[in-house]
DNA sequence: GTTCGCCATACCGATTTCGTATGGGCGAGT
DNA sequence: ACTCGCCCATACGAAATCGGTATGGCGAAC
């Protein structure tokens, strides 16, 4: 059953007459009689009579007719979709995340994206580093947005952003009086590390730069946990001024001043080889996207003013 | 896109293999690999990653394996509908009932119809006589239940069954009194006769052959008619056996006795050049169709015992 | 009776489709 | 490292299919 043969047997029975459709479809008349006797030899039915002004439907032929109304419609609804998801404009996502970068611009850039392809289902997979560069070259995830990642030679990375570093405080807390803090302000501060590099990392360089060992009371599992910890009045901690948007009881937020530039990168991951659409897609995306987002974070942050 | 190009789709997504799917599709290799590219081709999309061992199918080819499943499925269950139609296992089949056709087997030869075709919908004619032969000549029905039929060349008919005749007479008459009426009770009695033709014609020769001239006080448009004057005092009237399904308060059916065979008919009138598997199906099923009820209505009239 | 329109058939060239044979690429086993 | 096996892709000839023109049969209309 060829669907060709479905629409000219569709032409066929709106014009009821063979000589009529095979001018509306192009062809001449002698080869649509024989696909229509083709297609009444597949079925083992009648499907038109044959009177002298034309043809006229059986009872199988207007069972057909409806059914092959359908089943055209059906086709190229289907072709149409494959067609987006070919080109990227539809289908499903899979990104891994982690931790803190939820409290970034993932939000924002996944509904971004999701704005301009509401056909593409993004899936989200908050799961810990490791287990996501795996996931990431076993093709079980498209790509991850991290802040840190190791090179790697099949990973391809792009930087989504850059943030300074502002410093979490309790309101108990002295400093939290002060607009700013400066890098001095911190050295017989106790402060909470995370055991994740991609802020300590960071925080180390600076300290070695400014010459003193910081006072680390507590190792937290991610930006968060570290916030909660000072919101429990544990001690303070550096973090990427994205943790704006984590409002805790009891945690002020003040922007670190200091010499030198000292930002936290968060980078969008993915396979090299990577053919997907789809990828495309969403890096073009990433690559347009400007983290205005901050400006309007300080502003709404009832410490500041 | 060939239906079949679908199929030979779906068994390599299923075997993950072009060679493995040409074997299960009793075809060689290379014609399957040339589907798949003129499929690839025809969506202008990649439907399947080539690897080492085999073939993987892309996002779009698993967006086309699920339509494909269901656009499949959906045009065999359309040959398989079509293929009932065509041998009048399903479709519709229109037919005209006149008046008191309807209380004689009508229900019970057409729900028995029903049960052996559960697809075919019957849609019922109830119209005057003269409408009902047009509707057929020109083909709006495809038969009708009449009991006189005038002859006509191009249609042709089938005794569905005969019946007795039966008095119904107002439970005030005297004559309900006797277990049965001879004819020679109507010498006297006001009669009901019918417009229609159906049972007048046989009751007049019935009257010839007595030699009387029946008492007739009113003319009804019909059997129903008839007994609903029989109801309301006018007289009696003589009517076929299946009256006795009608039930009428006052209204006591009694047999008529008689020295000639006195039989009502009830025909049923078809197309000679209809070549409807439906009217094929409809007749053998009315051919074959005894008219056992008869016997358990008259058990169930109140006034025999 | 003639003509006209329609469907069906016959036949022919172009295209498509299937088969066999073969090449290239990758992984496993020796 | 090399061979072997397996897979997909391609090349090419035979068969089938599809589209075209020419023509015949049939019924309706004039």
């Amino acid at each position: 059953m060829d669907v060709r043969r479905l629409k000219y047997f569709i032409v066929t029975a709106e014009e009821r007459s063979i000589s009529r459709a095979a001018e509306r479809l192009h062809i001449t008349q002698p080869p649509l009689t024989r696909h229509i006797q083709s297609l009444e030899e597949e079925l083992g039915v009648l499907l038109f009579t044959r009177t002298s002004w034309g043809v006229e439907l059986t009872q199988a032929g207007t069972a057909l007719l409806k059914h092959a109304h359908n089943i055209s419609a059906h086709i190229e609804l289907a072709t149409e979709q494959i067609r987006r998801v070919a080109s990227g404009q539809a289908g499903r996502i899979d990104i891994g995340v982690f931790g803190s970068a939820m409290l970034n611009i993932i939000p924002k850039l996944l509904s971004a994206f999701s704005a301009t392809h509401p056909d593409v289902r993004i899936v989200l997979h908050n799961t810990p580093k490791e287990k996501q560069i795996n996931a990431l070259q076993q093709g079980r995830i498209l790509g991850a947005f991290d802040r840190y990642l190791p090179e790697l030679p099949n990973i391809a990375t792009v930087r989504v952003c850059r943030e300074p570093l502002w410093v979490a405080l309790h309101c108990d807390n002295p400093l939290s009086r002060q607009p700013r803090i400066g890098i001095d302000d911190l050295r017989k501060e106790p402060l909470i590390d995370e055991q994740d590099p991609s802020v300590s990392i960071a925080c180390r360089e600076l300290f070695t730069h400014h010459h003193f060992e910081p006072v680390v009371v507590q190792k937290a599992a991610d930006l968060i946990a570290a916030t909660i910890m000072v919101s429990g009045g544990f001690g303070s901690a550096l973090l990427p001024e994205s943790i704006l948007n984590l409002r805790l009881p009891n945690v002020i937020y003040r922007p670190l001043v200091t010499d030198i530039d000292c930002m936290i990168d968060l980078h969008f991951a993915y396979r090299k080889d990577e053919e997907s659409p789809l990828l495309d897609e969403l890096l073009y995306c990433v690559r347009n996207y400007r983290h205005h987002a901050t400006e309007s974070e300080v502003a709404n942050h009832p410490g500041e003013e």
